[in-house]
DNA sequence: AGTATCTATCGTATTATTGCAATGAATAAA
DNA sequence: TTTATTCATTGCAATAATACGATAGATACT
C-alpha cells in the first residue's frame, strides 16, 4: 500500500524506528551534533552552519521536535533549541541495549 | 528538489544516517532483533515471523544487505541471513560514540 | 520432464520525504 | 507606524520508501 504498517509491530520496535529516524538523515545528524557541541543552545545559527535553506532546516527541526529528541524555547524573535536530555538518555539506553547483544558467530561466515 | 543532498555533508554524517536508516523501520528492527536472537541463521523463516508479504520482507532484506548490516549466503533453495559482525561493531561504535557525548545542561531547561 | 519449494525481481499503487521560494506571524527597534 | 529580524508554515515539485501480487530463476525431488 505504501504506508508503514506500524500497528503490527511492538511499541518498542516502533520507538526504536522513530528514534533511528531522527538520525536517518545527514542534516539531522549535523543538527544534533551541533547541538551537542555548543554548550549554549543554538537558534537560527543552525541555518548558517547547515548548507540548506532556512525552510528546510526548520522542517528538520520540526521532525526532531516531534520525535522528542530536541526541544525549542521561544525567546522572541529567536527560538532556542537544545537536546532533550530525557529523550537523549532514552535513545542512548535503547540503542545501547540493542547493540549490547553480541552476534552469535553461528553461520554464514 | 526532493532528494537528499548527501554531497554537502561529511562521510561520517552520511554513514551515521545510513546505519540509522537500517533501524528506521520497525520491520527492519524486527528482522535484526530476530537475527540477533536465533543463534543459527534464519532464512525464509523471517517471512513467517513478520506480518508482511514475502516480497516486502525480501525488499527489507535487500536494503539491510546493501547497507551491509546483514549478509546472506545462498544455500539453495534457501538463503541464510545473518548479522555482519564487522558492520554491527561499526554501528555499535559509531552510535556509542555519538551517545557518549553528554548533554551540556546549558539552557532551555 | 514435471512438480514443488524458496527467494528475488518487476510492475504498480500509494504515501512519505526532501528541498526551497514565498508568505505569514511575532516581536523589537526606528 | 514603519521597518527589520527571526522563525514557522504553506504550496509546489521531485524523489524515496512502503507494500504486495505476479512472475521469474534456481534447485531438489519424483
Amino acid at each position: 500500500m505504501g504506508v508503514t504498517k506500524t500497528q503490527v509491530f511492538t511499541d518498542r520496535q516502533n520507538r526504536i524506528a522513530d528514534l533511528a529516524k531522527a538520525l536517518a538523515h545527514p542534516a539531522r545528524v549535523a543538527i544534533i551534533q551541533h547541538l551537542l557541541k555548543v554548550n549554549s543552545c543554538v537558534c537560527g545559527d543552525l541555518v548558517e552552519v547547515l548548507p540548506l535553506a532556512q525552510a528546510t532546516v526548520s522542517q528538520h527541526l520540526k521532525e526532531l521536535k516531534q520525535i522528542g529528541i530536541i526541544h525549542g524555547e521561544i525567546n522572541p524573535p529567536r527560538v532556542c533549541y537544545c537536546i532533550n536530555e530525557t529523550v537523549w538518555q532514552e535513545a542512548k539506553a535503547i540503542f545501547g541495549d540493542l547493540f549490547e547483544t553480541s552476534v552469535a558467530a553461528a553461520c554464514c561466515n
